[in-house]
RNA sequence: CGGGGAGUGGCGCAGUCUGGUAGCGCAUCUGCUUUGGGAGCAGAGGGUCGCAGGUUCGAAUCCUGUCUCCCCGACCA
C-alpha cells in the first residue's frame, strides 16, 4: 500500500476530549474517529486492526469446535417479550418504532434470538451440543460512555452461546470456552486472567470474566503471579476432550484471581506472599452458564434418547473485539506511540523512502516493497513528498512492527536499516537477507 | 441519572469579565531553498464564533432557551 494514495490522517496534538492513552493514541494514528458519543466510524488503519482482532478470535472460536453465523443487529421486541426481558432491560436498550409501528430494538445482546433459531431448527439430542456464535454490532445506550473505544455505546463484539443436554456436557462448554478465550487472548500479546464474576442481569450461577493487565485499568485485581507463566497456546489441553478440561479447569482453579468487588480475603491470605500480585485491569471478556433460564422461558425442547423432552441448558461466552484494540494499546505503547504485537498489527512493516525525488531511491522502494508484499508481508509504503523526521514520527505513532528505511546512503550498497518498533534497535541489512528471511520465517524476529 | 466543565477554520488554543464586526501555533495549498528523526523563507486558501430567540446603533462577548461533547460517581463486552 502506497501511504499517498492512502486515507492516514495522523495528529501530532492530542484531541483535548480524549483522556486515556489508547483514546489519544487511537485519534492521533488516524484509527478511529468519534460520530457521537460513544460512537466511532473505523478509518482505514483502524479497520486492519479490528479485521485481525477479529480474525484471531474467529480462528480460535472454530478450532474449539464453535461455528460460526451472522445474526441482524436489529431485533423485533416480540422476541424478547419471549423470555421476559423486554421489560426487564432497561433505558440501555435503544428502542423503536418501524415504519408500521412495530416495536423494534438494536440488539445488545442474542441470547433470545439465537435461542429462537435454535429451538426452531433443532428437535433431536443428537443435534447437540453445539456452540454457535458470530462477531456483530452491538448497542448499548450506556449512561456514560467513555474511554473511546473502550466504553463505546455501539461495540464489536463476538457472543457464542451454548447448547447441551445435561450439566456434565455444558461445563465441557463452558471450559472449552474459556480455554479458547484464554489463548485467543494470549495470541493477540495479552495477559489475560479469568476472575469469578457476578452472573448479573444474565442470570445463572457460574460466570467468569476476563481481565487484561495493564495499569491504566479500571478495576483493581489481584491474582497470583503464576499466572503470568502459563502459556496456554503451548499447553497441550485438548478441546474436545474431558479429562483434558478437567486438568485445565483444576489448574487455573487452584490460582487465586479476583477483581475488587469478588475479593476474599480470607483466600488471599492462602496465596504465598511471593506470589501475590496487584495491579489493574480491562475486561475483555465475560463467560455465564446459565442453564436453562432462556431455553425454559422460550419453549427450546429437544428429544432425548428415551423419547423424552430435555430443555436444553445454555451458556453465553463473550469477547469485546472493539474492545481489545483499546486494551492491546493500552498495553503496547511508549511515549512515541502505539507498538502493535504482530498478531494485530495493521500491516507488519512501514517502508520508509527517504527521498522520493531521487530516481533510484524510488525504483528500490518500489522494488522492495514488491518483494517483501510477494513474501506476503503486508507493507505500508511511505513514498510521501516528505522529510524524514516526519516519515519516521508517522511510523512510530502508528507502531507498526518493522519499518524498513531505504534512502541515498544504503541504495549504492543495497542496503536498508530495518528497526524494530517494539525495542527501538536498528541493523543495517542487505536487501537479499531481508527478502530471504522474510520468505523463510513466521516472524520478522528471524533477522 | 446526580455533580462539574466545555463548544471560536482539520487539531490545539487566545479573545468573552470591560460589546466596536475574529486572531495565534500546527496542519493544508503555491513557489524557492532544503532532505537519515515532525525544516527555512515568501505568499495563499479556509471560520454565518454549536443552534434559536432577545437586548443594542452595533453581539464570539450581555440575557433567555436549547442541542452537543468531555470529566467524576452508580452500571456494563
Amino acid at each position: 500500500m502506497l501511504l499517498s494514495r492512502y486515507l492516514l490522517p495522523v495528529m501530532k496534538e492530542t484531541p483535548a476530549d480524549a483522556q486515556i492513552v489508547s483514546h489519544q493514541l487511537m485519534l492521533r494514528a488516524g484509527l478511529v474517529r468519534q460520530t457521537a458519543a460513544g460512537i466511532y466510524a473505523w478509518l482505514p488503519l483502524g479497520l486492519r486492526v479490528l479485521d485481525r482482532i477479529s480474525a484471531i478470535v474467529r480462528r480460535e472460536q472454530d478450532r474449539a469446535g464453535a461455528i460460526e453465523l451472522l445474526m441482524p443487529t436489529i431485533q423485533s421486541a416480540d422476541l424478547w417479550r419471549q423470555s421476559g426481558r423486554y421489560d426487564a432491560y432497561g433505558p440501555e436498550m435503544l428502542r423503536f418504532q418501524d415504519r408500521g409501528q412495530r416495536e423494534m430494538l438494536y440488539g445488545p445482546t442474542n441470547e433470545e434470538m439465537i435461542t429462537a433459531i435454535f429451538r426452531d431448527c433443532v428437535r433431536s439430542y443428537r443435534d447437540l451440543p453445539r456452540t454457535l456464535y458470530h462477531i456483530q454490532w452491538k448497542f448499548r445506550d450506556e449512561v456514560r460512555p467513555r474511554f473511546g473505544v473502550m466504553r463505546g455505546r455501539e461495540f464489536l463484539m463476538k457472543d457464542a452461546y451454548s447448547f447441551d443436554m445435561d450439566e456434565a456436557s455444558g461445563q465441557l462448554s463452558y471450559y472449552t470456552q474459556m480455554l479458547a478465550y484464554l489463548r485467543t487472548f494470549e495470541a493477540m500479546g495479552l495477559r489475560a486472567v479469568p476472575m469469578r464474576a457476578a452472573t448479573g442481569p444474565i442470570g445463572g450461577n457460574l460466570s467468569h470474566e476476563f481481565i487484561v493487565l495493564a495499569d491504566t485499568g479500571e478495576s483493581e485485581v489481584y491474582y497470583d503471579s503464576d499466572y503470568e507463566h502459563l502459556n496456554w497456546n503451548q499447553s497441550a489441553f485438548d478441546y474436545g476432550n474431558a479429562q483434558d478440561l478437567d486438568a485445565f479447569k483444576r489448574m487455573f482453579s487452584h490460582m487465586y484471581a479476583a477483581t475488587d468487588e469478588t475479593h476474599d480475603l480470607r483466600a488471599w491470605e492462602q496465596v504465598p506472599d511471593e506470589r501475590k500480585k496487584n495491579g489493574r485491569g480491562i475486561e475483555v471478556g465475560h463467560i455465564f452458564f446459565f442453564g436453562t433460564k432462556y431455553s425454559a422461558a422460550m419453549g427450546m425442547h429437544v428429544q432425548a434418547k428415551d423419547g423424552s423432552l430435555v430443555t436444553p441448558l445454555m451458556g453465553s461466552y463473550g469477547v469485546g473485539v472493539s474492545r481489545l484494540m483499546g486494551a492491546i494499546i493500552e498495553a503496547n505503547h511508549d511515549a512515541n506511540g502505539i507498538i502493535w504485537p504482530e498478531a494485530v498489527a495493521p500491516f507488519d512493516i512501514g517502508l520508509i523512502n527517504l527521498r522520493p525525488d531521487d530516481a533510484a531511491c524510488a525504483a528500490a522502494a518500489h522494488d522492495l516493497q514488491a518483494k517483501l508484499e510477494a513474501a506476503g508481508r503486508s507493507v505500508l509504503h511511505d513514498d510521501r513528498d516528505a522529510r524524514g523526521g516526519e516519515k519516521f514520527a508517522t511510523m512510530d505513532l502508528i507502531g507498526l512492527p518493522w519499518t524498513v528505511t531505504i534512502g541515498p546512503k544504503g541504495v549504492a550498497a543495497r542496503t536498508v536499516e530495518v528497526k524494530r518498533r517494539a525495542t527501538g534497535e536498528k541493523q543495517e541489512v542487505s536487501v537479499e537477507s531481508l527478502v530471504a528471511g522474510l520468505a523463510k520465517s513466521d516472524t520478522m524476529g528471524a533477522l
